[in-house]
DNA sequence: TTATAATCCTAGTATTCCGATAGGATTTAA
DNA sequence: TTAAATCCTATCGGAATACTAGGATTATAA
């Protein structure tokens, strides 16, 4: 299952993306439009802030704004920061490996390609889609 | 994450397939030989034979046995039952549909459109593999 | 017949994670 | 100087996960 802390987000990003050019966002504006609680999404917003997705102003007028483009936004990249390894174990992650606990050695363990096919169909997904695409239909 | 539940059910279904055509194999075998909580993997063999993957005998010299040939199980029914739902939100799911409780209006949804483009493809890889897949390497 | 070995089944528990909240500190525009 | 916004850390309740306890039931075999 998709967290709403993810999903959150991706609405979130996309709500901003929508609002390019203009004035910041603010995140009761988000919020409200978007079904959130305000106080979550603040921790959210500071989330995508601090990987680099988003900028912020401070103070009366203020708000978030995106940094980067959102055709260059790519899914994975948010993803990742949101919700985790693409992975659905740790032992085939490319960007967080560990070793499974329960696992004397991946070589043999049954299940492992089936993971990894897994992750590989999910990253190509993941891979195509930007934020511009989220905001396109 | 995949959970241990599933984890391990699919090791064990993959020891008993590996194991067919001998006598039934016992939980206590499949635990130990696969690093497993015994009385936890109990409950997943349950599970796996209320689904009707597999067949059990009890009392002495019992165990548990596959119902069906490995090439016609699909991981995808197995994932079903220990892991739930392949969507990773319910209003995209084909067999657990259910409205999300924050969206008005599906079609108007950013990330509708990304999560049935995950569905399809983790569909995809677990329409193809089978538990015979699982044993093969 | 009786001991043993296995599954069956329900209930309970410990721990972790998730979603959300609290309560201010800080910054900025007007 | 006031209001409006982000910033930041801490905390909390509930749900889910991973696992355990304890026995009931069934079948084999000495």
């Amino acid at each position: 299952m998709l967290s709403k802390k993810t999903k959150y987000g991706l609405k979130a990003l996309a709500y901003v993306a929508k609002h390019k050019g203009e004035d910041p966002v603010q995140i009761g504006a988000i919020a409200k439009s978007e079904n959130i609680s305000q106080k979550f999404l603040e921790s959210i917003m500071l989330t995508l802030r601090k990987a680099g997705f988003l900028g912020s102003k401070k103070g009366k007028g203020g708000g978030y704004y995106l940094r980067r483009q959102p055709e260059e936004i790519k899914m994975v990249e948010v993803m990742r920061i949101l919700e985790g390894p693409v992975s659905m174990v740790p032992c085939v992650s490319l960007n967080f490996y560990e070793k499974c606990d329960d696992c004397p050695d991946e070589m043999t363990c049954s299940v492992h390609s089936l993971m990894v096919q897994l992750r590989d169909s999910n990253l190509a997904v993941l891979n195509k889609n930007t934020l511009a695409d989220l905001i396109a239909e």
